[in-house]
RNA sequence: GCGCUCGUAGCUCAGCUGGAUAGAGUGUUUGGCUACGAACCAAAAGGUCAGGGGUUCGAAUCCCUUCGAGCGCACCA
């Protein structure tokens, strides 16, 4: 990393000034003045008892001495009240797009050790149709995966289909009303049967402690139940797997809750010494004194003999620990399951059960209605994703006349697109708001803005030759900021990865987009006479276009042929 | 009631491990296709970063507080 390699050569040079300390250099905010910029004149000031100042100009004064300043920077200057300003050569910037051209994953740093890293973003409830408020565990969790795949870590995906809970007593208690048959379980039926079992089990308790029984039922083994459960499972798990291909989401593991089952006893062997009896039920006290306010306990057998969610959780993470022995194991969700989530992990810590293995949960925000309200899974009222995927579909042909003489597979990849990109630009962890008509937009900040940039590129460079390398002039600032943006990868990966947001990878692609946009804009290159200048701008095109390949895979975007 | 999250341009959102003049998109106004794809580019206008206080050389960012919103709080998932 550029800012990695700069910081080591400041503190290199000012440990004989005296400073021992590590610096910071992050990327300019004020790109007129310099590339690159360290406010640590203030902190060392602190420490060392004098003046930033003083210390900044003592700095700068000895790097612009120092013979090995010119292999990275055109300049170094001062600005008061504390800011070293670093202006980089044409010759380093060149050198590292160079080196960014020839080596593997663009010369980006593998790790030391590779870790395992299980995920866990499906979780579609067998018994529910798939909404919109699926898109995002689903679409954040497959970016993380190949953005941590892409890292040089292996990755273990699971859907977890909520399989096994009270919903699906629910729709067994429904068909049975019906009087459906096995064979008579089919997606339209599954569709209808739960928001209506949802709405008359809040209206009549007894047909819902009925359900509850069912669900208990279910999970002791009841064979008559069983045959309907596995038919449900069958019906609603493939249309899930169609919904998810066409996402282009893929799980190595279709576990659902129902899976964990068989390693519940040896749970809860390794529990045991944790488990109390409460009311009935056994649960785990998970508070702890410097809670603010006392965690309620996690409860892990109902009085009525039940397993719950948080049992299941806790099973599955027993045989994920048996069987791949992760480094770290990710649950992408909405963030209001975030007190389940901590009571289980603190039971984890607690019991031992998850060792060096670190849990980490990565909450969701809400997606809202234009009105600022949730949708409403139970009511039904939140759109399925067929639904919008046809409604995104029809606002784009309606856009251009020839978009309808555009095949097919190319429309949904333009589908994908426009709803990926527009999703993960927000920050993952807030709330907002779904507005059809933001996710239908194909201008500005979009998805076909950045395909657009890629196909015109990809254009520019069919039927030229060029020899993958540049030479050591910039040629217009267009070039330059263009070049500089480039150098940036490595670190809007690493930052993406570490913080687990692809936000910051979106945010990455669109700045790139622009730049290119603008080069593009102002610089032709075809009628170039210079020779050297058009293989070095080919060749920086052609890594362009390569990288952004390469980032929008990673959130999961596919390439039209033509749009 | 208690806890968690949040309040940034007309709208939708970035920016939050403190740094110089708070950024995009959209909408509004304006300019640019006889030049590699105008789904584009360029420019203007638009802000008391909810209010108040504090810490700091420096606060949208950290702390306290008021107001407002959302979510969650023992046998749902």
């Amino acid at each position: 990393m550029i800012t990695k390699q700069l910081e080591q050569f400041l503190e290199e040079q000012i440990q004989p000034l005296g400073y021992h300390e590590k610096v910071r250099v992050i990327v300019s905010n004020r790109k007129e003045l310099c590339d690159y910029q360290c406010d640590d004149c203030f902190r060392l000031a602190k420490i060392y008892k004098k003046s930033p100042i003083e210390i900044g100009t003592e700095i700068v004064a000895c790097l612009q001495k120092s013979p090995k300043c010119q292999d990275y920077f055109k300049e170094v200057t001062f600005a008061n009240p504390g800011f070293i300003n670093m202006t980089l050569s044409d010759a380093f910037i060149s050198q590292q797009i160079n080196r960014m051209m020839q080596e593997e994953k663009f010369g980006m740093e593998m790790p030391s050790r590779i870790d395992t890293y299980v995920l866990d973003y499906g979780g579609a409830n067998i018994a529910k149709p798939l909404h919109v408020g699926h898109v995002r565990p689903a679409i954040v969790g497959e970016s993380m995966k190949r953005i941590i795949a892409y890292m040089g870590h292996r990755t273990i995906s699971d859907v977890h289909l909520g399989d096994y809970g009270l919903p699906i007593g629910q729709v067994i208690y429904g068909a049975l009303q019906d009087n459906k048959q096995v064979e008579d379980i089919t997606l339209e039926y599954l569709d209808n049967i739960y928001p209506k079992m949802s709405s008359l089990c809040k209206e009549n308790e007894a047909i819902k402690i009925e359900c509850a029984n069912i669900t208990k039922a279910l999970q002791d083994g009841s064979s008559e139940y069983q045959a309907l459960f596995q038919k449900i499972k069958e019906v609603s798990g493939n249309d899930c797997k169609r919904i998810y291909d066409y996402l282009g989401v893929s799980f190595d593991l279709w576990k659902g809750e129902s899976d964990s089952y068989p390693y519940i006893p040896a749970t809860t062997e390794v529990l045991k010494h944790i488990i109390e009896q409460s009311e009935g039920a056994k649960i785990i006290p998970v508070s702890e004194p410097t809670d603010a306010k006392e965690l309620p306990p996690l409860i892990y057998q109902k009085s009525n003999g039940a397993y719950l969610y948080a049992t299941t959780d806790l099973a599955t993470i027993y045989e994920r620990m048996e069987t791949y022995h992760p480094n770290y194991i990710l649950y992408v969700t909405d963030s209001r399951q975030s007190l389940h989530f901590e009571q289980v992990f603190r039971a984890c810590r607690k019991s031992g059960l998850t060792k060096d293995t670190k849990l980490e949960f990565l909450g969701l925000g809400t997606i809202n209605g234009t009105d600022g309200k949730p949708f409403k899974t139970r009511s039904g009222t939140a759109p399925k994703l067929d639904d919008l995927f046809a409604q995104i579909k029809g606002i784009f042909l309606s856009q251009k006349e020839d978009n309808k003489d555009m095949q097919e597979s190319d429309i949904d990849k333009i589908v994908n697109a426009i709803l990926k990109f527009a999703d993960l630009q927000n920050n993952r962890e807030r709330d907002y708001i779904f507005d059809i008509g933001k996710f239908s937009s194909v201008v500005g900040k979009t998805g076909p803005y950045i395909l657009y940039t890629y196909l015109r590129i990809q254009k520019v460079l069919e039927n030229m030759s060029f020899d993958h390398q540049i030479s050591e002039q910039i040629y217009n600032s267009d070039d330059r900021k263009l070049r500089l943006q480039l150098l940036e990868l490595e670190s809007a990966l690493q930052s993406a990865f570490s913080e687990r947001l692809p936000s910051l990878l979106v945010d990455y692609i669109y700045t790139l987009s622009l730049l290119a946009n603008t080069f593009y804009q102002n610089n032709r290159i075809q009628g170039l006479t210079d020779m050297q200048q058009k293989n070095d701008w080919l060749s920086l095109f052609n890594l362009t276009k390569n990288i952004l390949k390469e980032l929008l895979y990673l959130i999961a975007i596919d390439i039209p042929q033509f749009m």
